[in-house]
DNA sequence: TTGACTATGTGTGTTCTCGCACAGACGCCC
DNA sequence: GGGCGTCTGTGCGAGAACACACATAGTCAA
């Protein structure tokens, strides 16, 4: 269970390099906040910077042109947002966009760029990270498929709740449904059937998460699966 | 137009390696016959080998519990199966199994974590293709999510006859039905207007493409994207 | 306190897909 | 050439999520 107060802010992926390692890169790396609601990239963007957050979370948003939108990965103190400068590509395809608000490492493409010239501990647990994001995408793109939003809303909010280190935060349905890629007022009913449950509690934009146990009852095994897959790697 | 014979049969991520790669490179490589519906890695599998279709193609499937399927990655010559190999992981998480039989070279797992460990052309090019792979991911998640069987239908068979270079393969509807995520009987209906409008013709798990181009007004944006995506960082 | 704005709640009818059940139809093999 | 298995066609009721249309209820600031 989590407190209701965030806890040791940072970011895992980072935390898990060899001593040396990070020294080495640590010059590199600059703490920045990151606001809610905040676009670091649009589809077609070049990236300047990537991300590792330390207790925010960006969103990774498939953008059809119907104007729906879709999650596809959560990167949160686990990973790195901007992972796509790492295999050579400048110009994202996803929009990123801040889902938590908080702090996160910044470091510039171009160092990035320079690390995938060289082999090391921060290369291959960047490695090792794509892999994770890739098997979160997939795993969600199956349960976009398969699973109800009712169990899908119960997942998400889990892991939201996973990466801020908090069982209390400010979402709103609308923003909700643009996650799910359902609507407004779908998120409303399934909201309504846990809120009833006594397993969350919200309120014009601020989301309590009662009873975490019950809440994995009702999210589909996804979750626990791409909770493995993530913390698989770390250390 | 695709003729009805298979053009030149060669994996286009090896043909775009530098001559000097692709000669250190050859010797690891073996031709292999790929056979329809067969298992190259189950979810949790050891990965011994990774597969660089020439005119085969190689369906990454996400098993859910609930026994449905769906196809997550498509990989055809422009493509590598096993792809997890190089970043780190031995294991695959995804079923891949043989969706049009053909050849394909093969590579033992082992080089590709040699090859993982060496900076040069093949190593950057898996990076591009992982970024390839990831969009396409991401791309079919979406396209899952919001669009009709029938969009996703028409897409699958643009697909999947660009990757064999004809247009007549034999597939059965429960075979697609398990690629697309949906029922077999919804296939049936969605085959069944593609042919009633002459666009495609069926039978017995024979599927020929009559009318490519109004097929791909029939598709998705989807299909475009992702072939403009994964053509992009070949040469 | 009052109005404006944002967030949430709810109803109705429609569409898509599902689940199940079964009927034809083609191909292959004994 | 008769039978069997696989592949395909179709109908019907159920349910989930959709689009649209409003109603209510907090919040904030003038």
């Amino acid at each position: 269970m989590h407190p209701n107060v965030r806890r040791s802010a940072v970011n895992r992926l980072l935390a898990s390099l060899p001593r040396e390692e990070h020294k080495r890169l640590s010059p590199e790396l600059k703490p920045i906040a990151l606001a809610f609601g905040e676009v670091l990239y649009e589809p077609g963007d070049t990236i300047k910077h990537v991300y590792f957050p330390n207790d925010s979370i960006v969103s990774l948003l498939s953008a059809m042109p119907e104007r729906s939108t879709l999650e596809v990965g959560m990167v949160g103190n686990e990973g790195m947002a901007g992972l796509s400068v790492f295999a050579g590509v400048n110009v994202s395809l996803t929009r990123a966009i801040v889902q938590g608000a908080g702090s996160a490492m910044r470091m510039t493409a171009a160092v990035v760029r320079q690390e995938a010239n060289r082999l090391g501990p921060f290369h291959q647990l960047l490695h090792r990270y794509t892999h994770s994001l890739q098997s979160q995408v997939s795993q969600s793109a199956a349960c976009n498929r398969f699973h109800s939003v009712n169990d899908r809303l119960a997942r998400w909010l889990l892991m939201t709740s996973d990466r801020l280190g908090t069982d209390e935060f400010r979402l709103t349905q609308e923003f909700m449904s643009n996650m799910l890629g359902v609507r407004r007022e779908g998120v409303n009913q399934s909201a309504g059937t846990l809120q009833s449950a006594k397993l969350i509690r919200y309120s014009r934009g601020m989301i309590t998460i009662l009873n975490r146990r019950r809440l994995q009852v009702n999210a589909c095994e996804c979750y626990s699966i791409m909770k493995a897959e993530s913390d698989q790697y770390l250390n």
